[in-house]
DNA sequence: ACTAGTGTACTATTTATCTATTACACTAAG
DNA sequence: CTTAGTGTAATAGATAAATAGTACACTAGT
């Protein structure tokens, strides 16, 4: 997996898990792939796996189990938040940079959308 | 100023100096604070500080003047390309992780509109 | 019991970031 | 020439993030 060099690599290992359950790659009571196993897949060390499961046990979106292994929780309470929050964080993050560049809300909404445009004829993966 | 705890501040500087520089609060061949201002400004160490201007000024967007100070530069290739990724960099944060999410171009654009929406009227900064 | 597969804990080491402090070099104004 | 204002360099120390390696604890199947 490829990581942002800018930012943690436990922090971007919970967003990743955040958005595998999400998607539904990972669904409620779903078995978390083993701590080894991730920092394989990961190319990551155990550490900074077992750091952003710690974390993502904190908030109550993994529930472990010693000896079997963590699972995704299966209370939609949370899970609904997480996925709330998630987005929000995603279109928060462009909003406050685009108001910074005094961009009006109209010219932020066009703006994306043109973006978008823009990916979708010229999606070449080399 | 407030700094985002996950990423290097001294880069948080760079991106904020170049919205300044797109905003027009530092105009092309504009003088940038000194050093030392900066840096009680942004409540930063002054080598921060030293850092961020460094990398603006190996990108050519600052030009440095020694004993005099660090300028805007008038080349307006550099800032238009400066200004350019600035902006297709936050795009492309937004539009990778809403893909990841595996949202269509439509939703994305109609989730993100609506966002903006939402950003309206409640304007509460208390 | 044994074993393989889980999570968990701990220490040590490296690297990047940030701070603190001091010193030096150049420019412009008096 | 002196001084105040600039950038610049260099050292030392603190902290966070990530790695490496080892060891321990619990569970399930044999």
């Amino acid at each position: 997996m490829e990581f942002d060099a800018k930012t943690p690599i436990y922090y971007q290992i919970e967003q990743y898990i955040n958005r595998e359950i999400i998607i539904g790659h990972l669904r409620p009571g779903a078995q978390v792939p083993a701590v080894r196993q991730l920092a394989i897949t990961l190319t990551v060390n155990v550490n900074t796996i077992q750091r952003a499961l710690a974390n993502l046990i904190g908030a109550g979106i993994l529930v472990p189990e010693r000896g079997k292994g963590n699972f995704v929780t299966t209370d939609q309470k949370v899970l609904g938040k997480m996925k709330q929050s998630m987005i929000e964080g995603e279109f928060k993050a462009l909003y406050d940079h685009l108001a910074a560049l005094e961009l009006s809300p109209e010219e932020m909404t066009t703006a994306f959308a043109q973006y978008v445009q823009t990916q979708q004829g010229g999606e070449r993966h080399e």
